[in-house]
DNA sequence: GTGAAAGCGCTAACAT
DNA sequence: ATGTTAGCGCTTTCAC
């Protein structure tokens, strides 16, 4: 008899999830007590927050952080979705959000929503059912989707990287303006007239921007816009080495090219790569993002505008806490961080 | 008076979210119905179900997860670690993972050990506490880690892409050994008699085994391996740089070189880009992995051995599933995907 | 086919 | 400083 409850015992510790009862059981006091010493509560004397941390130990006891979160109402999750996991510079981000989530204890569950709208709303749903504590979007489109339904729910919402039109929210992303601006006044700076520019999907607002300070950068230093050497893709690579072969083939070749995206970077620098030697000797190319090593073996590349991308999802994160503890600032916040001009010559 | 209820009423549906008890009430049955018609229980009339789903769209009740998986014990979420997360690698994994989870109502949180053993627990426990239904890793090292403790607990792991010697597990991952085989093969049946090889982490079993299929391959053909024109990097960019360099710096440059991760190639590959002319006319590269358009800017670069990265992911997720929902097949089970190789010329 | 009621594991008043 | 107790919102026997 006696083995045979030990046997139990055995069983129950080390196959069972021991639950705040039994460490109160184990320990000799009542739940609430396990519950201040699992809490840090400070009113507890030394002796009992050591007697009930010996239980714990000693049943391998694990918090229920789902019967926590009931109680609560806080998850100490949130839901990141953007328009594809395999993608460097989403994902660079999702390190910086990472990064200031887990000082909070905070964990995140990751959703691609495809570029698709539809499939966004599919995830955001998803993610309020399973009552994440705040969501950060890369949205698919500039269009308003679920967005304001969150912000009727009080779920908190951070932006990143592109903005909504029409939809006032808190937000972190690039200067792209500036970011392009600067790349633009330095080619020209440098004596270059005719700079070509390779735009991505218009219909979002980081790829309307860069295009904006494109323009503003000619415009200042009145140089004329040539439709020609202007191209737009869509943000990948496959449309980057369009756009490229569609500015080669037209009549005045452009002495350097702006591309607004590394996806659409590294298109433009295949089809110079594989295509006419003479373009090699001429064309230097500027790109929006540097991923660092990879873009080293363009051999026509060596202008960067660097987005903070890790900083972004940091502020994003850090925003979006600040949203769930109820703090008091101003809303909606849109912070935009500099980017960073590298010259790799 | 009246006015004042029906602010509050309004209040009530468009700021509070609604429960079923609430649902139950404006519907006029109990809570039990509303829970049978939420989990699609085949016993509920017609009629009543209606009633039932009125009512939830008009006070846009929306479940809460939290409580249905304290009393199931299910969260429908696994936890995924990885090494890092802006890894193109390991992110295509990961889209392979969601296409599957997404199938079965279920979505993970993810994390990054940073290949670390320490984090990598830490980030387990986390997983842990927060009762997932199980976990996929990548594991950050070669040794046994947590793994073991988990096993215990009973809680569902699948190990992707790499192996933890002396510790058997559920795994999926790619025929690294007969992957480099294949193409050692290849380019010995094209003439080549001097192959370099550039490896991994060798504490890691996906870099052990390809350079095991490199070495059957010379063995197979009586090709003596040459020190000289074998490096060892890990698996990072940089390291492919001095690993390449090193070969390219011996005494007997080979004819071609095989490089065993798609970043090491990249480092690789910029190397022979930037020195030396002549090496681009003799030596070819052969790269592990293939992202498919960046590698195509690589002029020496033409085979390739592709893993089937999106399927890895949603085999491990597939077998996870199994795992979590209790179906009786053998443990465990280690599944072993073909590689495919492509020669691009 | 539907309802009553217990309880998942935790926290937080409210007592003492 | 510690205990008692009442739920959080859901599912699930067990009745009827």
């Amino acid at each position: 008899m006696i083995k045979c409850n030990r046997v139990h015992l055995i069983c129950m510790e080390d196959r069972m999830a021991a639950t705040v009862k039994e460490v109160a059981k184990h320990a000799g006091v009542s739940t609430a007590t396990v519950s201040r010493v699992i809490n840090n509560d400070a009113k507890i004397s030394v002796e009992t927050r050591e007697k009930v941390l010996e239980s714990i130990e000693v049943l391998g006891y694990k918090i229920n952080n789902i019967a926590r979160s009931l109680k609560t109402s806080k998850t100490y999750t949130i839901g990141f979705i953007c328009p594809e996991l395999a993608n460097t510079f989403f994902m660079n981000i999702a390190e910086g959000i990472e990064k200031e989530l887990i000082k909070h204890g905070y964990s995140f569950i990751i959703c691609s929503s495809g570029e698709s709208k539809i499939k966004e709303e599919q995830r955001i749903k998803l993610l309020v059912e399973k009552r994440v504590d705040g969501i950060i979007i890369i949205p698919a489109s500039n269009e308003e989707s679920y967005y304001s339904w969150l912000k009727e729910n009080e779920v908190p919402l951070v932006l990143v990287d592109r903005l909504v039109e029409d939809f006032s929210c808190d937000a972190v992303l690039s200067d792209n303006i500036n970011g392009a601006y600067q790349a633009i006044e330095y080619l020209i700076k440098k004596g270059k007239r005719s700079i070509g520019f390779i735009g991505g999907d218009m219909r979002l607002t980081s790829a309307k921007e860069r295009y904006e300070g494109y323009l503003r950068a000619l415009s200042d230093y009145c140089i004329s816009k040539n439709e020609d050497i202007i191209k737009f893709g869509d943000f990948h690579a496959e449309s980057g080495y369009v756009c490229m072969k569609e500015i080669a083939n037209s009549k005045n070749l452009p002495e350097c090219i702006f591309v607004s995206n590394y996806f659409m970077h590294i298109g433009a620098a295949r089809y110079v790569e594989e295509n006419n030697e003479l373009l090699k000797e001429k064309l230097t190319i500027t790109g929006f993002d540097d991923m660092g090593f990879i873009n080293d073996v363009f051999r026509n590349s060596v202008l960067f505008v660097q987005q903070p991308m890790s900083d972004i999802g940091e502020k994003a994160a850090q925003l979006l806490m600040s949203r769930i503890n109820g703090e008091e600032i101003a809303y909606p916040q849109v912070i935009r961080l500099k980017t960073k001009l590298v010259d790799k010559e």
